[in-house]
Formats: C-alpha cells, structure tokens, sequence
RNA sequence: GGGGGUGCGCCGCAGUUGGAGAGGCGGGAUGGACUGUAAAUCCAUUGUUUCGGCUGAGUAGGUUCGAAUCCUACCACCCCCA
C-alpha cells in the first residue's frame, strides 16, 4: 500500500492538489511539515502532523521537519480569531530546541537513503532585509490573492497586523526553498494550513515553473464536540516532564469510545488488516481496545520501561481491591514510582507533626483545591479520601502518624483525580 | 471626527417606573449514583470566610433613606455615519 492510499484509509486526508497520488506512486518524493515553536514541547495535537511524517517515512519517502525559527516570531493568523501575543527570540529558541530533541525520537534523521532533514526558516530570512524581502518575496503574490485566504478573510473584521498577514509570504518562501534546496515537492499540515500551503505551490510555479503539492489532514474532532489533545487540566504535552506517562495513558484510556476507530487510524503504526482485526476482536471490549492503543502510544512516545510502570501505577491505583491496609503494605520502592507518575505535593515534615486539619491540606499547604470552600464542598461531595478512607467530615485531621513509610499518603479527589503527598 | 449601544459569577443571556441581590435561565465545569476509569441518564455543587460575616454589576466619583437601575468623567468592546 503506498503513502497515499495509507493517508486515504486512516482518514488522515482531507483535501490535496491535483497529481500529488501519482507523484507518490512514481518514486521517493520529499515532503514537509513545518512546526513553529511557540510553545516548549509538543503535544499530541502536534504528534497527528508528526504521525504523516512518521508513515511518510515509512513507506520510503523522505520526511523534512522544518522547524520555524523565523515563522515563529511572526505568528500564524491561520485558525485564530485575535492576534497572537508575540513570544521572545530566548523563549522561541529554547522551545525550538526541546521540539527537535523531540522529533528526534520520532522519525530517523541518521539513517538510510530516506534520512529526514531538519531545517530551520529562520536560516532562509537571517541575512534578509526588508529590501530583498518585498523585491523576491512579496513581489510574488498580490494582495488580493492573499486576502481571499480563509485565515485572513476570517480576521477582517476582527483585526490584523500587517506582520501576521505577511505570515502566508513566509511560508510559501519556505517551500520555495525547501523545493530549491532538498527537490522538497509537497508540504504536508493541518486542513487549517491550506491556505498558506497553496501560497507555497503558487510560489514555486511562478517563481521556479516548476509544479508541488499540497496535502492536509482533516481537523481532529473529539465526540463530544470538544477540542482534541486537551484534557480538563490542559494540553497532554509530550514532554515527560510537563504530563508524566501516567497522566498520557490515562487521556487515552478516558477517551469517549467512539474516539477509538478514529484514534486507532491516527495513531496507531498499525496496519489495517491488523487494525480491523482488533476492532473486530474487541468489539464487545471496548476498553481493552484503548488500552491497546495506550499501550502502543505510551511505549512510542514515552518508553517501554514507562509503560510498564504506568500499567503497575494504574492497575494499583484503579483497583478496587486496593484498601487502606494494601497501600499501608507497598514498599518504598513501589512508592516512589507511583509518586513519580501521579501528581504529586511535597509538604514539610514538620506540619504533619501536630494534627492539621484536612481543609488546610488541601488548601493550604498543596493547592489540589482553591479555597476553603471548594475543599468543604468536595468533602461533602464525598470526592476526597486519604490513603483511599473517605473523608467524611470536615473537621477531620491528618498527622505523622498517617504516613505511610514515614513519607506518603494518598489523596483522592474524585474517582480519576489520584495524588500522593510527600512529607520531606 | 460625529452618533448610538453594551459592560454583573467560568461563558452566553434575562431582569430596571430606584426598593432586600450572593442573585433567575441556559451552557460549561466539578463531585456523586449506575456502569467500564467510556457514553447516556439521574442527583448535587458551582464568590469567599476564622461560619460572626466579608466582598460583589467595567473604573472613579456623585444624587438618594436606598443605586445593577439615575447623573458625570474615564476605560474597553460593538454598531452606524464621516
């Protein structure tokens, strides 16, 4: 199965220029993505785009990760109703760097005649001035066939910044130079990106007569209507340090089931005969359906060893077996690993030496809750447990004595919401 | 530049002849029940507090026994005209 008909059965195709299925089966093509680093890590609203480049490289084809040094100082309009707040050059170099190191992992940039490319844009704009800017670049394209773009159509009555305008101009050099530098032919993205992919095959056919394509994936949508990659508490990231592996199996294993078949297309380096035949065979399970798929992910974007210690993790933490006496009996060992992956507080030893009240707990001395008044309502609400013995009454009080090793105690609020609070 | 409108809880709306606001509806969110750590459904909660209160209608003043409501100035956003 080629590249393209794989993008077809995934779903992962929305809409593509004319040819681009033939230049795909005719031999190696090169393809880019870009990635702008306005923030330290990637998520997993990124790793859809990373996954194209990842299957692109897989069925022969050589990946380029353009990496936007420059772009990222400007702004993309595209998909946003205001004007983006500007990032500084330290802070975009430093996110630049953690998203490479990421990428890294992700496809293989050493080996092979298909080897990805990194590039960065900013190397094409660095010795760039205004002058040459408006002469090879701006004369390309003429307002009118840049307002007509979604991105910019969307902002006009909301305002836009001649610099996020001038945003499609960048991107479209890019390909030109990508086209120039690596014979780059398509550029890949989000269905947002069309706009400003399009302002890059036009470039290349004015300016080099030569033809590229474009390629988008449709926008990912949850089934509750909600906005993929986020969780109540906010971007899955994919950087351990920012949402642990715990907290990343545990997105994939609370997605609403009707997510699993497209999830499983998405993400998943699976092929279809095999994805089918798990569809098939899990039909009445469908939780171990999205345990397979967080299995896969979570050893692909974290690592095997943090696999198996999320599995340990979640399988103590969610049976319902598990009492007070069994969490008094885990060894330091396991406790330590558990207090790596759930969220965790540290506390100073000292205030658990006389009896503090639960609401201080909570409020004070970690913020699991606000105020006072959210940790009274959840009590009463029967969401919080200590070392898994509901809370019942406010006027509860926590000591030394609670700990378990001297050290931990656990913490519930809600069903999904487990803590441990570290004395240190 | 001129004219008009809007501004309250996480969000969107109601609500005014000036009469008790922690306060209606809808959504969201959180918790609980049932399940499966899913969905749907049902129930509860949704400013804060030392449980006495305190703060609260864009901001700052004013009128008044009493202001979300009336007046003045300023700020922000929206609409119309130039």
């Amino acid at each position: 199965m080629d590249f393209f008909e794989e993008l077809r059965w995934r779903g992962m195709l929305k809409d593509s220029t004319p040819g681009v299925e033939e230049a795909f089966k005719a031999g190696k093509v090169t393809a880019y993505i870009g990635f702008d680093p306005t923030a330290p890590s990637m998520t997993i609203g990124n790793y859809v785009q990373i996954m194209l480049l990842t299957l692109l490289q897989k069925s022969g084809h050589q990946p380029v990760v353009l990496m936007g040094g420059a772009t990222g100082r400007i702004g993309d309009p595209s998909g946003k109703d205001k004007e983006r707040q500007l990032k500084s050059f330290e802070e975009l170099d430093s996110n630049l760097q953690h998203q490479v190191k990421q990428m890294e992992k992700f496809l293989n940039f050493t080996e092979g005649d298909n080897k990805a490319i990194l590039a960065n844009n900013l190397d094409f704009y660095k010795e760039m001035n205004i002058l040459d800017f408006l002469r090879d670049v701006g004369k390309t394209l003429t307002v009118n066939y840049m307002m007509s773009k979604d991105s910019v159509k969307n902002r006009l009555e909301t305002g836009l910044s001649f610099t996020e305008f001038s945003y499609q101009l960048l991107q479209a050099y890019d390909f030109q130079m990508l086209f120039k530098e690596y014979g780059c032919t398509v550029q890949m993205g989000g269905s947002d990106q069309w706009g400003n992919i399009t302002s890059g095959t036009e470039f290349i056919r004015r300016n080099l007569s030569e033809k590229a394509f474009a390629v988008t994936t449709p926008l990912l949508t949850k089934a509750d209507g909600t906005k993929f990659g986020k969780s109540e508490s906010g971007n899955i990231w994919l950087d351990p340090e920012k949402t642990t592996p715990y907290q990343f199996y545990q997105f994939w294993i609370n997605a609403d089931d009707r997510d699993s078949p497209t999830f499983m297309r998405y993400f998943t380096l699976k092929s279809k005969e095999e994805v089918e035949a798990l569809e098939k065979e899990y039909a009445d399970n469908p939780r171990g359906l999205k345990a397979i798929l967080a299995e896969e992910l979570t050893r692909r974007v974290h690592s095997d060893e943090d696999f198996e210690a999320v599995l340990k993790v979640s399988e103590l933490m969610f049976n319902k077996k598990v009492d007070s006496e069994m969490v008094k009996q885990l060894d330091l060992k396991t406790l330590n690993a558990i207090a790596k992956e759930i969220p965790s507080y540290q506390v100073p030893k000292s205030t658990l030496d006389g009896q503090i009240n639960i609401l201080d707990l909570l409020t004070e001395q970690t913020d699991i809750l606000e105020s006072k008044s959210a940790a009274k309502r959840a009590i009463k609400n029967n969401a919080i447990s200590i070392n898994k013995v509901k809370a019942t009454s406010e006027d509860i009080t926590v000591s030394s004595a609670d700990l378990i090793h001297d050290r931990f105690l656990f913490l519930d609020n809600g069903k999904k919401n487990k803590m441990i609070i570290e004395a240190v």
